[in-house]
DNA sequence: CGTTGTTTACGTATTG
DNA sequence: CAATACGTAAACAACG
């Protein structure tokens, strides 16, 4: 029968709505965000229900990544070409799923104006940063004709949640810009307002390719500091997902 | 072109 | 039963 073993649930359609599944791949991948097809990916893998009708649920899908709040939209970076964006959680949307449920939320995640403002404007200005940065790129790259194979050495399986000093500042709902998002602003050797771990330590290189670049290492900057504040804030909470019966067999990072 | 996003609209299903 | 969360369809812009 229709025993749900271990790969998936059969033909059957799994107990999870959109957001749930959405939020699964998200959550899945060690970066804790994914472009849309890869969303995709992850739950044609592991529902062969959703193998069939994949214009429908896609549809659908689509539409609760645009409409819901708890979906952020982050411009790739410009060492990652690709088609469309990358897609998160938003820091204050893990506790969604209080019920437990993953079918139906108490209720529904909306931010208020001023937070989605906010947001927006900071996500705007790193896609015109990165538009900067590819132009400038074009400019002065005429003959590069090194492949772009980029490894991916993103997650240092560093054990240690690495203490990240301003992410508690992300969570209170502050529509505080943080710091201002400008090229200029980014640009700059990085305020060491900061006062205990500016470490002498140079970033990791997350970027493999033999670019020089204020730039780029800016973007990089950013980055860091968006999937800090991100992951700290999120990770606990969603963690609780493994406890439940129905989606322990499919244990996130796997 | 196909893919990716955005938006509006309406029917269905759960919850309070 | 009323409110609302969810599913689906569809039209359309934007992008590579």
């Amino acid at each position: 029968m229709p025993r749900p073993t271990r790969e998936s649930y059969g033909d059957q359609k799994p107990p999870f709505s959109y957001i749930a599944l959405t939020a699964m791949a998200i959550w899945s991948s060690p970066e804790r965000m994914l472009p849309l097809s890869e969303i995709y990916r992850f739950i044609t893998d592991r529902f062969p229900y959703y193998r069939r009708n994949t214009q429908r649920w896609q549809n659908s899908l689509r539409h609760n990544l645009s409409f819901n709040d708890c979906f952020v939209k982050v411009p790739r970076r410009p060492d990652r070409p690709g088609k469309g964006a990358y897609w998160t959680l938003h820091p204050q949307a893990f506790d969604m799923f209080e019920n437990g449920s993953l079918l139906r939320r108490r209720k529904r995640f909306k931010l208020h104006k001023g937070e989605k403002d906010s947001l927006n404007a900071e996500l705007a200005a790193l896609a015109s940063f990165n538009r900067a940065f590819l132009a400038r790129q074009a400019g002065s790259a005429p003959g590069m004709g090194s492949s772009m194979y980029a490894p991916m050495s993103i997650s240092r399986p560093s054990p240690e949640p690495m203490d990240a000093p301003d992410t508690a500042a992300l969570l209170p709902a502050g529509p505080r810009p943080r710091r201002a998002f400008t090229i200029d602003a980014l640009l700059e050797p990085e305020p060491r307002q900061s006062p205990s771990p500016p470490p002498p330590q140079q970033p990791q290189p997350h970027y493999p390719m033999p670019l020089p670049a204020p730039y780029l290492l800016a973007a990089q900057r950013y980055h860091a500091e968006l999937l800090a504040g991100l992951q700290q804030s999120c990770l606990p909470p969603l963690w609780t997902w493994r406890d439940t019966s129905q989606f322990s067999h499919y244990t996130l990072n796997s």
